[in-house]
DNA sequence: ATAATGTATTAAGAGTACTAATACGCTTTA
DNA sequence: TAAAGCGTATTAGTACTCTTAATACATTAT
């Protein structure tokens, strides 16, 4: 378990919400599992030679969504998917930004098919990476 | 033809992102069509009480993601669909954009099949409008 | 106790978003 | 040709965000 998080200076993408983004497809994936901990804010900051302060923003963010815990003193830890809950407001969100991406697919020039087989495609890899894992973690624990 | 750009002030999306997204999808869904002419920009910022650089930001926006074409003394237009090209760097955005998404909907707790089933149903609505729009536009050119 | 971890506060610099005021150049139209 | 309409460009200022920095504090683990 090394450092899976990269972040580009020069992108236009702030820094902590590199690090909210890459968590998060990380959870998502499952290559990070329920209970599992997450680097400690300082030692994060020391390896991507970032301010401890910007760790902190990202894993606030993080917690604020639902994803991991924090505890004083002990860590940060990746919370269970199971106690996750859908709740609309966040489905509008989510709606509003499909839309957006629709838009632009269209704009581009991809065809209706084309663009949902694209989306498609895209949760079959998150799905397959995840399913791998759990088959890992199975074996390990037997 | 009246004013169907609507701008909340209390949102954390900046006014001329706004308007580029509600232009964009509304350029996407057909309701506006190639050559059509936009609102001059001071017009639209003093129906929308903005200033009119607002607009021209937006405008400037739109003109470069090749969507509409500004002509100095004359207005600004709608490009046509069949122009725009493309791009492998436009596509891996959108990957990425996709992404995004799909870990947010799946740590949400969406599965799979119905976050991709979701992502469908937007693009269908995209393309029913478009499509209305068509034969909207055969029955007034007859 | 001591080390490790997260929390909180305050300050400052750099960059971005937006508004504002204004002037200029091109095109259409009367 | 003159006026009106439209986009372009520049400069300035305010407000907000991102990031770093320097600390100090509270809780937990060893």
């Amino acid at each position: 378990m090394a450092l899976w998080i990269q972040i580009s200076a020069g992108s236009n993408e702030p820094i902590y919400m590199q690090i909210v983004s890459q968590i998060s497809e990380a959870i998502a994936k499952g290559e990070i599992s329920a209970g599992q901990k997450l680097p400690a804010m300082r030692k994060l900051a020391a390896e991507l030679v970032i301010n401890p302060n910007t760790v902190a923003r990202a894993y606030s963010e993080l917690e604020q969504a639902g994803l991991i815990t924090t505890k004083t003193g002990s860590g940060t830890f990746v919370n269970d998917p199971k106690l996750r809950t859908i709740d609309a407001a966040n489905i509008n969100i989510l709606a509003e930004r499909m839309d957006s991406i629709v838009a632009r697919g269209i704009n581009l020039g991809i065809n209706a098919s084309d663009l949902a087989a694209m989306f498609r495609g895209r949760v079959d890899s998150f799905i397959n990476k995840s399913q791998k894992r759990e088959k890992e973690n199975e074996r390990d624990s037997t």
